[in-house]
DNA sequence: CGGTATCCAGTAGGATACTG
DNA sequence: CAGTATCCTACTGGATACCG
């Protein structure tokens, strides 16, 4: 059985509060541009090049940002390969696949009431 | 049956491109602030001063600007009280519940994984 | 109580150039 | 190709004070 966000911070008054790992783990995803590198990758494993194309907008400096911190988190997975010239591919891990199966959903509503939502703005 | 986003972005190109509606609403929603707020309405109504204290961290300006981010939105609804002293309610909307019952498994998630996701950054 | 207004600091993040 | 390095700006967001 599921356990109700309510009743787990009924629990453990803790949680997301000031400081707490929850933030830091929300800020990594939900920053600007971890949901939309997570996106890009739950397509499958991406070259770097790739990734940048794919995620529109972000610049090097970002997307290099990012990546080290979701490697950091355990949620993307670099590999490398010994070649000339160098060719190295990101992918989810576990966790980060186990993460984006509870991302999507939401991904998609957010796709389905965007121009809802905002042309209702003025 | 539910459509994957693969498959939304395969129809869709233009999905989650930049400058695009869902760019817009994800930042409103993914922000740092945003999620918490949302979050703490989703326990049920409550007064400015309550949702303040609930959101742990938050300065006034960040919560009132939120608070009309979301409000134009649509995603939470206002309600003030013609009372000496004031007295004002901040309630999700349908529309509002509805992001957020997408939202808590996400956030239930981040929960159970916290954690351990920081405990492994070093 | 429920906000606004003002000021200010830190940093997220963009542009550009360069390198192994 | 896959990044670093450097510089610089803009906005996020905090602190404080005040108002209806």
């Amino acid at each position: 059985m599921s356990v109700s966000l309510a009743d787990l911070r009924t629990e453990n008054p803790g949680i997301f509060a000031d400081g707490c790992p929850t933030r830091t783990v929300l800020d990594h995803v939900m920053g600007k541009w971890g949901v939309l590198v997570l996106m890009a990758l739950s397509d499958g494993t991406q070259r770097w090049g790739v990734l940048r194309r794919n995620v529109s907008g972000i610049s090097e400096k970002m997307l290099a940002s990012t990546l080290k911190t979701l490697e950091a988190d355990g949620l993307v997975a670099r590999t490398a390969y010994p070649e000339v010239p160098p060719r190295v591919e990101y992918s989810l891990t576990e966790q980060g696949g186990d993460l984006m199966s509870r991302v999507i959903p939401l991904m998609e509503w957010v796709a389905a009431n965007a121009d809802d939502i905002v042309s209702r703005r003025r």
